[in-house]
DNA sequence: CGATTACTTGAAACATATCAAGATTCGTGG
DNA sequence: CCACGAATCTTGATATGTTTCAAGTAATCG
């Protein structure tokens, strides 16, 4: 396995890793779910590369010309958008198995930027041999479709969580939220590391950080949670799922 | 041409109307857009219904399955969702040459329901044969993709709104959204007449019916709009922009 | 034309933001 | 490995914007 290392303090660091989605263990949550073995190869002839992004780095940015969408490896990313006057808005949280960067499809420029909030690896997906691909492969071209549209509902989610819910409850929703996808990769659903401040939290919600901060303290007081800065644990799971009943008309994010 | 019109106070009517993308007026804001000729003569054989909604009554409901796109042939619609108790809350208004359903992709069950605010058509989309006629025309896959893309960004948009801006700023942004909108379509962008209530906005904006027609009431105090119940004109477009200028990294909604 | 729905406006209540200060943690270079 | 400076987090007091409650008016539908 040959390995160049170009190290660059704004450039992601790229490898020359030979990658195989036909036997990658996050293939159920990424593009090759549901595809037969057959159609698996042609997707490993596809992403023949591997990109480390080290945190604090990013993976694109907002602005640049748009190529190929990532499908995280591993690590842990943000979106985010700047405003004229600086300030950021995060608008997702990525984790393994999730592909970014479809937002860019529409006009050929990425929308967002993509930063690592920990030591990372993603794979490349060239965008138009991908689109050669999907109109081969039926299986491969609905797991695309389904992908493109779970974005669009769960960034509905978000709305409704944005319009409708109280700090309380928003926070109650995050935690609830990485909670579910933590389980869906095989992690404890209970407790787990939080790779973002509180800024960044409360940006994504729409919140200041000392409200989030505010928030995971009362929450912690009333018993459900426990938080030592970025662990938090989760100690009266159904309670906490409660404060969210008469908000969700499905899953909340 | 024949004509087959079921009454039913709930069930959307039934034509049985000739449809064709390829002499549509609408072509360049909807799903035919950079396609050939060739081309669009098989979209025409795809797309042979014509759905017309009275206002009021609904294209699909939340919980369905999903069977077909919606592309606007006529008219304005708002999609929405209820929570547990009741409550709505609006995720998207839509107008003539955009696609509905596209978050259904994801489950093949409507996440949202779609009602017509005023009497419209809708042109129904076969989604199966939709995805087979996209495997054969390179140029309909990049423009499903394209739209579905500009779904996730105008969703981020919104979420950006609801996160960072204040009653005004909202009201604002969502004015000039309906004025660009309408331009792109050939009508007005300084004049229009709202579909939609207050509490529609409102629910939409995050914001409650009161809070909206008191921020209608100041802006028209301070110059910027007339309002006269639903009709709405912008007396001062260039300041009502720069109302915005501050958070929007680029066009808002 | 009467009843229902939609809209406007005011006053008080409430939630979150802002400002501020101190404590803790993290990253970096010595 | 330690120490220092920067970044992050917590908590309190006050300010602000939006919601809630309430009442009255206007418009729409049958």
């Amino acid at each position: 396995m040959s390995e160049a290392v170009v190290k660059d303090n704004q450039k992601p660091v790229l490898h020359a890793l030979k990658l195989a989605c036909s036997n990658c263990s996050l293939a159920e949550l990424c593009l090759p779910f549901g595809l037969p073995d057959a159609d698996l190869s042609q997707l490993d002839l596809l992403i023949d590369q591997r990109r480390s992004v080290r945190r604090g780095e990013h993976l694109y940015q907002a602005g640049t010309h748009f190529e190929s969408l990532y499908a995280i490896r591993r690590g842990f990313f943000k979106t985010h958008a700047l405003t004229e006057d600086g300030r950021e808005q995060v608008t997702g949280f990525h984790m393994t198995g999730e592909i970014m960067g479809v937002d860019a499809i529409s006009t050929d420029i990425h929308a967002c930027h993509a930063t690592a909030l920990e030591d990372s690896e993603v794979c490349e997906i060239p965008f138009t041999r991908l689109e050669n691909l999907i109109r081969e492969i039926p299986a491969l071209q609905r797991q695309f479709h389904r992908i493109m549209s779970r974005e669009i509902v769960r960034d509905q989610s978000v709305m409704m969580l944005l319009g409708n819910m109280r700090a309380e409850e928003r926070v109650a929703a995050f935690l609830l939220n990485l909670s579910q996808r933590n389980a869906a990769r095989g992690y404890s659903a209970s407790g787990f590391h939080l790779r973002m401040t509180r800024e960044e939290i409360g940006s994504f919600m729409g919140l200041k950080l000392e409200t989030v901060s505010r928030t995971f303290s009362k929450l912690q007081d009333e018993g459900y949670i426990t938080v030592d800065k970025k662990r938090v644990d989760i100690i009266d799971m159904e309670r906490l799922k409660a404060l969210l009943s008469h908000c969700s008309p499905r899953n909340v994010l």
